[in-house]
DNA sequence: CCGTATCCCCTCCGATACTG
DNA sequence: CAGTATCGGAGGGGATACGG
């Protein structure tokens, strides 16, 4: 709870950019996914950025490429125990917003704009 | 571990962006502290950016601003229950970070840039 | 099938200057 | 002291088109 320099912000930055955790999520329910089937599972993702989070995330370890040089090329991306690990603790805030949703819900309406989003 | 349609996603987007952890975390150490006292905690922040992520986190529900008519005026930023119990996640992830790091360390000296800031 | 190359927009972020 | 207004640059993200 005190230094430990800023590697937490890195990844924040890394996990809090868009489509990361709806892809973790993904990997996570779904177990083995190829690249076009995950374009499915999230079908607002274009390839492009696609790509390039799923570079981010397995240079940070968090998931597997697996490549299968047959005709046609097969891709399969996975979980690491890394970020199986890391699943507790994103169940964890899950349950914290719900928990604390629950709770402003009855408190105050609040006006938020337009905060829901996909 | 299913639907819960995407606030995750929500407020991982604001707090994915930069400072909001900083801004969290100077907080869980110094307490209350003032709108000023917070950019000298955080030298590299602009006051234009601070404003802007202490509304956010406001708006959220995260911290407490508390306005005092003084002359000079005086504003006092501090987490809410909401945002404590936040803390706990916080620092598991830190944790989470700790011990994957260590863990690739010994495996493989792997070339990453310059991933520390700050 | 699995991506990369390009282009373009748009938001984020920082610097500076200015108000109650 | 505690911000807002404005502007400019940088990088993220989407659409499209193409290549291995």
């Amino acid at each position: 709870m005190k230094g430990e320099k800023c590697d937490v912000v890195d990844i924040w930055q890394i996990l809090g950019k868009r489509w990361s955790l709806h892809i973790l999520k993904n990997l996570s329910t779904n177990g083995t996914v190829r690249f076009n089937e995950l374009r499915r599972l999230i079908p607002e993702i274009s390839s492009t950025v696609l790509s390039q989070r799923l570079l981010e995330l397995e240079q940070e370890g968090l998931i597997t490429k697996r490549i299968y040089s047959e005709i046609p090329i097969r891709v399969e991306y996975s979980l690491t125990p890394r970020s199986k690990d890391l699943e507790n603790i994103l169940q964890q805030l899950s349950n914290w917003i719900v928990k604390w949703n629950a709770h402003e819900k009855k408190k105050e309406p609040k006006t938020f704009p337009q905060m829901s989003k996909s």
